[in-house]
DNA sequence: CGTTGTGTTGAT
DNA sequence: TCAACACAACGG
């Protein structure tokens, strides 16, 4: 069958989506076609950074240079617009335009909040709704103590391994369905596969930490359009523990062998393991005083 | 499957 | 920078 790997081929085409617009409209019956656009039209917000959802949900977003950065979907317009705000003064300073408190003096204790961590480990905790319970305790322990990057970005080595993608695994992926969604964009870019032609997916080899070889059914499910690891991945969750929000790391040798290999990290404390440009800044200095890297410690069946 | 949040465009 | 719009990709 042709359900080999394609050999590394350059042209990974992202999604050609041409978005259109609707056709055009005729001379006349444009009345009834404007009441349907009218019709389904999101009611807009009120809210500076908050946008609506077809669900009646509301999304919250900041833009920063070019790019967008989602801070999450909420019930409420106003808790979106809370959490667009408390954005708004890490990305942009506390004078920044906001939708409800004018701004405090600058010294309180939330702006020191604000700047003890990155920009991505705010929005980390906003879009997961977690931001008001990690203010109040670092108000809590009034001594402030963070734990800071932890390390996670790999600081590492990559003699001759080439760090290809990280992904939090989600309850399902480490579940009973023994299945790791690969998503979409790394495995179309990492791990192309033949599609189509009932495909019934290939064997990867993946070396972890310890030297040990993983083997894993790798391929695409049409029901759910997803890339998954299968057969095989149970064990691998069962031997490293592998809770929910734990990260799994995949790499590929440099040398012309093309080794794959597999990792993993306990769950990140605060900040995500995404690593866009927001994410890569630190923190604003000042909390040099509390330079403490507190590892969570987690009982663990390794082996 | 229902929902997210990304792709994209066009305004300001 | 910003929101409107559409919908692919995602999680369960």
């Amino acid at each position: 069958m042709e359900c080999s790997f394609i050999n590394e081929s350059s042209s990974n085409s992202i999604s050609p989506s041409p978005a259109n617009r609707l056709p055009e409209k005729r001379p006349f019956a444009g009345a009834l076609e404007r009441m349907e656009v009218e019709s389904r039209k999101l009611p807009s917000s009120q809210y500076k950074g908050v946008v609506p959802q077809p669900n009646g949900r509301w999304g919250a977003q900041i833009y920063e240079k070019h790019h967008r950065v989602w801070l999450g979907t909420f019930n409420e317009e106003s808790d979106a617009a809370k959490v667009y705000d408390v954005a708004a003064r890490r990305f942009r300073g506390h004078d920044a335009i906001t939708n409800f408190k004018p701004t405090n003096s600058g010294n309180d204790l939330e702006t020191h909040f604000l700047n003890s961590h990155s920009k991505g480990e705010i929005v980390d905790m906003l879009r997961k709704h977690t931001y008001d319970d990690e203010l109040e305790q670092m108000k809590r322990n009034s001594g402030g103590r963070k734990r800071m990057s932890d390390g996670f970005s790999d600081s590492g080595r990559e003699k001759e391994r080439e760090q290809l993608f990280d992904k939090a695994v989600t309850p399902s992926d480490v579940g009973k369905l023994n299945r790791l969604v690969i998503p979409k964009q790394h495995a179309e870019r990492h791990f192309p596969l033949q599609i189509g032609s009932g495909c019934k997916g290939v064997l990867l080899n993946f070396e972890d930490a310890g030297g040990k070889l993983w083997r894993f059914r790798y391929s695409y499910w049409n029901s759910s359009q997803s890339y998954v690891l299968t057969r095989g991945w149970s064990r691998f969750v069962k031997e490293k523990g592998l809770k929910p929000g734990d990260v799994v790391s995949f790499q590929m040798s440099t040398t012309p062998e093309k080794q794959r290999y597999i990792d993993w990290k306990p769950r990140k404390i605060n900040s995500s393991n995404n690593s866009r440009a927001y994410m890569a800044e630190q923190p604003v200095q000042a909390v040099r005083l509390f330079g403490v890297n507190i590892f969570k410690a987690r009982g663990r069946s390794n082996a």
